[in-house]
RNA sequence: GGCCCAGUGGCUCAGUUGGUUAGAGCGCCGCCCUGUCACGGCGGAGGUCACGGGUUCGAGUCCCGUCUGGGUCGCCA
């Protein structure tokens, strides 16, 4: 019979001295002293404590017992007369009378040191991840993902959200992502999918008269992972309110985000209500992204009208975008790095040039300046000491790779970087259509659910390219958290916002039956928002890699290493599901 | 699917213009050590240099192909 715990390993104290105590955890290691001293680390979930082992016969019983088994310790708490300050306990240590295996450890070497088990092969790592989790630096990520997912539905509920599960089973959806599929065995030739997110039935509950729902949704795309992209599924807080707007969404979300992340997150500053709407438009034009970090202070410039016929070729005729920095301190080498950086990311070349101390064009492509030296220091306003980055190509490729450079250059320029808070901002006022660059026709920008700025009217009467949608994205330090929309709840309108793509009537009934229907019986207005929970998880963590943050992440290739999945199935599991396989070979 | 980077004992890495028997730290095993806390000291085991082919008198090193892992573009309504 094993006796119970009578404490965890991490709150021993100066106070407890005296006392018998039992113990269970993780043998972490020996530090063997001599043949009869030796001092047993114990670890469990909460902390380590010393075991002394000062007895020759006790010492030679845990000979043997490999490091990581798990063991049950009881004995006194006394003072040690060498105290620590590295652990909670480290004021005093236990004197065992019995210490028992509980489970053994049978391999008397792991695959990686637990307690630097982050830097190990990450394959390595997912394969025996239930070690790599004994790692309390590991471990730490998860407990806080727990913490941080329970304060945001703590916050919900307190504004009045009621959390609903949605189907996990339920139907393909004939647009976005590719969808993982469930063959049905009572419906030979047909299946499920498991859902993208659940928007239609967030919209359905609206219809339906709930009036705030919330509900941390796992959502599942079978796209290609990144390091911020976890293959397969995902967590987002998705919401929904009717009878609500834009605003009303916002008024939300910057109520209830920033509290968490100043609590929990590496930075203990975040933006205050209501953070700064930027349009899309004004984003690329200023920041040359859609996602801005707005830690940098530093934006972009036009600098078509001064250096387009400067003579410098890839600058002939294009559009040019300037990224000025003051006081940039960076050698040669930082800044071809830059540049080349520049180039992976976006596939447009950066260059550059200076304006020294002497107030002199010099580096990068100067020499092509010279001649319009005046016009070009009062076309950037730049100062002697500026450092100037320069992208150009067609507007919005000039844009996006002055957007690329600038983020490069804030990173690496701590003046003009702030690296103590989460700069959230919203972006709104997306366009509702875009011409396709594959098809050359107009297609839906974001997604066919939002509502049209200005509605009807807007689709009957404006330029379809000049529409704006009641479309908005969440951005943090650089980070897209979320996409919303007031969506479209109206029928007509619905049918008519398809139509300028292509799509007849009948077509938007049969792409989103359930939904349309219930649309048709009187919907209310409505408008949600689903904010990525591993994303915010990651920013509040500090973490790179989105898997740092997930119990068990799959790897790149969509594979669970621990698991086996996915995996091969029975004969007869197929014939079930009425399913042959038929794998082309290459 | 394209591009980039990586792959050397269990783990992390070094390995020079191609040159003798591929090294180190950690871990593991053994011995020593009565207050350690990243304990210390001495000794030892452990390698298909990812795989296949090529160049060469000679390849961990150079070339080609493959595989695996990561990053990125496409993709992610």
């Amino acid at each position: 019979m094993v006796q119970s715990r009578t404490h965890n390993c991490n709150e021993l104290t100066i106070a407890n001295v005296g006392e018998r105590v039992t113990l269970a955890g993780w043998y972490e290691n020996m530090r063997r002293v001599s043949k009869n001293l030796g001092f047993l680390i114990l670890r469990d979930f909460y902390g380590t404590t010393q075991v002394v082992v000062e007895n020759e016969e006790m010492m030679e019983s845990l000979h043997g017992i490999n490091n990581e088994s798990t063991l049950s310790v009881t004995g006194t708490v006394r003072e040690r007369s060498n105290k620590t300050d590295t652990i909670a306990t480290g004021e005093i240590e236990v004197v065992p009378e019995r210490i028992e295996v509980l489970g053994k450890c049978i391999y008397n070497e792991l695959p990686f040191e637990i307690n630097h088990s982050r830097e190990a092969d990450e394959a390595v790592r997912l394969k025996y991840r239930f070690l790599d989790l004994r790692n309390p630096a590991v471990k730490e990520k998860i407990v806080l993902r727990s913490r941080i997912v329970a304060e945001l539905r703590k916050s919900m509920l307190e504004h009045d959200f009621l959390e609903i599960t949605t189907p996990i089973l339920t139907c393909s959806s004939p647009e976005g992502a590719r969808d993982y599929l469930v063959p049905s065995r009572n419906h030979p030739g047909k299946f499920y999918a498991l859902p993208q997110a659940p928007q239609q039935f967030k919209q359905i509950l609206m219809t339906a008269g709930f009036d705030r729902y919330f509900q941390i949704a796992p959502c599942f795309r079978d796209e290609d992972a990144r390091a911020d992209r976890s293959p397969g599924e995902f967590y987002q807080l998705d919401m929904e309110m009717a009878f609500a707007t834009q605003e009303d969404v916002f008024s939300v979300i910057e109520s209830v985000l920033p509290p968490v992340f100043a609590k929990y997150g590496i930075y203990k500053k975040a933006s205050a209500a209501p953070f700064k709407r930027i349009s899309y438009r004004d984003a690329m034009e200023t920041y040359g992204s859609d996602k801005p970090d707005l830690r940098i202070d530093l934006t972009l410039k036009d600098a078509s009208g001064v250096l387009s016929e400067c003579g410098f070729e890839p600058f002939a005729g294009q559009t040019v975008e300037a990224v000025v920095v003051s006081g940039f301190k960076g050698t040669r080498k930082v800044i071809d790095r830059l540049c080349a950086d520049t180039e992976v990311i976006s596939g447009k070349k950066a260059y550059w040039f200076r304006l020294d101390e002497n107030g002199e064009l010099v580096g990068g492509i100067a020499k092509f300046l010279q001649d319009i030296k005046e016009e070009v220091i009062k076309a950037l306003s730049l100062e002697n000491g500026d450092f100037v980055g320069l992208t150009a190509g067609k507007k919005q490729d000039a844009l996006k790779s002055a957007g690329a450079l600038r983020k490069l250059l804030g990173n690496v320029s701590e003046e003009h970087m702030r690296k103590d808070c989460y700069e959230f901002c919203w972006i709104v006022d997306f366009p509702m259509y875009e011409i396709g660059e594959e098809s050359g026709e107009l297609e839906f920008c974001h997604n066919p659910f939002s509502m049209p700025q200005g509605g009807m009217k807007a689709l009957d009467e404006q330029d379809p390219l000049e529409i704006l949608a009641y479309q908005y994205d969440l951005v943090c330090n650089g980070v897209e958290l979320s996409s919303g929309a007031v969506r479209n709840h109206d029928p007509e309108i619905m049918v008519k916002a398809f139509s300028l793509v292509g799509l007849s009537e009948d077509a938007v009934k049969a792409k989103f039956p359930a939904m349309y229907n219930a649309f048709c019986y009187g919907a209310p207005p409505h408008a949600g928002i689903a904010p990525g929970v591993d994303r915010m998880v990651m920013l509040i963590a500090g973490e790179e890699s989105i898997r740092e943050i997930i119990p068990f992440p799959m790897n790149k290739m969509a594979q669970d290493v621990m698991m086996g999945a996915p995996s091969e199935v029975e004969e007869r599991q197929l014939k079930d599901v009425h399913i042959r396989l038929c794998i082309e070979e290459e």
